[in-house]
DNA sequence: CTGTTAGCGCATTCAT
DNA sequence: ATGAATGCGCTAACAG
């Protein structure tokens, strides 16, 4: 009822402003404003110590908004993760904050959860907010949002995944060279038959080309057989009715191969022993290849499900992406220099927003294989 | 030499701005401001439809910085994590995003990777920004810039762990109740010893409580044996060679009690037959009792090299956290709610930033036991 | 119903 | 070396 509006925040002790200080100093706006921005040589010693102190007594913050209204830049960048529960998205995640650091930038996290429409809002909310630039791991993003490489929108650079129509840097692995190296590894180690397992293309190009590099090294390596031993499943994580479907086509050609399951589907009573790898009796004799971590984990879950704690003795798994797990697990990966990858999207992108005018530019990095028991003899 | 300066960022098709609007749809900016807050009840239809119509021509987004200026809010709200690379950070974070997006706020989401120092200067970016408030899961913010229900300092609401000396809300796991029912469990499933593992407290309460829980209650129903029964080690996850000594000191024990390894310690030749899991051996005696995931992994890892791959019929694990290699792994765990504990959280920083003036509340969720094969019968 | 005016906090001419 | 004035894009009183 009496001094402070109703619903307003209440004991929100304002901050201070330059003018605050400009007051308790004893000057004027303007020099505090040079103080701020480094230009102290212009400032007698006098002055410059008690602006010093004023700013301490008042604990006076500059707002960067203000400042970036002012300017019309505002160092933000936005960082559009398709998905943060994928291990690959936290380390890529790192390089970018790490360069972000060294550049004096502040990223924007935003995280799709791999939902279109949630990738959409966000964009459209970057752009209220005036970021600088954006790193984008997209989903599907069709948008006139972002900028071809000179043209309008705001300067982007894509990773890990190309966006359909846009012109524009991007970074991310050598997809190609690291499914290549995977297979050849698989074929190298004499598996009969190998599976390559992906989700669903889509939007995604680093999917396709990994599927395609599969198919093209087993065409070129196992000649005319090539065809026979090389399979390709579709495996729609986001469907768990699609998912069975897919597995149970799988557990069909695996069944094929090496016999009927050893634990029955269902519940085996006692799950029974945990188990995992080759080592005892007669190696695997079909690999499965999958594209990404996500698609590993699905796979060496229903694994387990289907054949017991002993499955990687029936079956070895390679994947892309190096989760923590798989080193648990023993499962052979391609570990993706993840944090590189951040690091060189953010380069790019403070290129871009300095104004570099070249066109558009790739960084595909090298995977390294990491061998574990899963696939070794 | 020509036309723009010299390094300003070049085809940057500035942005329409309010006035751009007016213009075009020859009005004044206070209608397309009133029209942007949503009164279009207090437009004639006919203006209404020019200023939707300029608009969509300028493709017109207005501009947020401006706004919060303006108003003094700008519904940004800070998300300080510990660290990311920990699922229960990405799930919690899936929560806080859940909710802000109901609320109409925008999460600025910093990662500490750890590291006190970064968490510092995190805390005074999101000041400088202007947040207005902050969900902190903290390292070690023993800052004033946090304010203390009803103080000074900006709103907060601490996720997980409470930081000392600091009061206010806060939501997380009933850690007491959740470590005594791992135990509980342990118990009950007759294990001879138990050691609980955790990382060093420090400023995180989460981790302390956890630990006198588990005392407590192994003290409470082992009765005097419970001494004996019951350890606790502290694994310095930061420090490699802490985390050796840790472990060869749970190794000597567990030697103790099973006998000596089967795999030497060193290189077993090949890794040999990978394996988890209890089963067909006399069922483990030592349970290990992990505090949260990232312990139980380092556990898991060691072991596995320690004992090889059937390192589950040597020693039983349950873990606080229930990342989603448990399930392939065959360990037991205790599930946080994250997802609502994020939720909770925002909701009740919301509050605090609509003026609620009570004193500290907590939110105290249950965990959820989940028990797989390493610690039954 | 609609337009005018005055700042939000700051960086920048431009004088002094 | 220093300060006064102007305006970034927008909202919020005030008039009409």
């Amino acid at each position: 009822m009496s001094t402070t509006s109703a619903r307003t925040p209440p004991a929100a002790p304002r901050r201070a402003t330059i003018t605050d200080v400009a007051r308790e100093a004893g000057t004027g706006k303007t020099s505090i404003s040079r103080y701020l921005n480094g230009e102290i040589s212009a400032l007698s010693p006098d002055l410059r110590a008690r602006i010093e102190a004023a700013i301490a007594r008042l604990d006076y913050q500059p707002n960067q908004m203000a400042r970036g209204l002012k300017r019309g830049r505002n160092r933000l960048i936005g960082m559009l993760v398709a998905d943060l529960a994928n291990p690959y998205s936290v380390e890529v995640l790192q390089g970018v904050e790490a360069a972000c650091h060294a550049l004096g930038l502040m990223p924007l996290i935003c995280h799709a959860a791999n939902e279109v429409e949630m990738e959409r809002r966000f964009l459209q909310l970057l752009t209220t907010y005036r970021v600088e630039g954006v790193i984008v791991n997209a989903l599907g993003v069709r948008e006139e949002t972002l900028r071809p490489v000179g043209g309008g929108g705001i300067p982007a650079v894509l990773v890990d995944r190309r966006v359909e129509g846009l012109v524009a840097d991007m970074v991310g692995l050598d997809n190609g060279a690291a499914a290549e190296l995977g297979t050849r590894h698989l074929l190298e180690q004499g598996f009969e038959q190998i599976w390559f397992v992906v989700q669903p293309f889509e939007q995604v190009s680093s999917r396709q080309l990994r599927v395609q590099a599969f198919e093209r090294t087993m065409h070129a390596h196992g000649g005319a057989a090539g065809r026979s031993r090389g399979h390709t499943l579709v495996l729609n994580l986001a469907e768990a009715a699609d998912v069975e479907r897919s597995l149970a086509e799988l557990d069909r050609a695996l069944a094929a191969v090496c016999g009927g399951a050893r634990d029955t589907l269902a519940g085996s009573g006692r799950p029974g022993a945990e188990g995992t790898g080759t080592g005892t009796g007669t190696p695997a004799r079909v690999a499965l290849f999958a594209a990404n971590a996500p698609v590993a984990l699905c796979l060496a879950l229903h694994l387990k499900a289907r054949y017991g704690a002993h499955w990687q003795t029936r079956v070895a798994l390679l994947s892309i992406d190096d989760p923590d797990w798989a080193e648990l697990a023993g499962i052979t990966t391609i570990r993706q220099p993840t944090c590189e990858i951040g690091y060189r999207a953010v380069q790019f992108l403070h290129e871009r927003i300095e104004g570099a005018q070249t066109g558009a530019r790739d960084c595909l990095l090298a995977g390294e294989l990491i061998v574990r028991a899963s696939t070794s003899r």
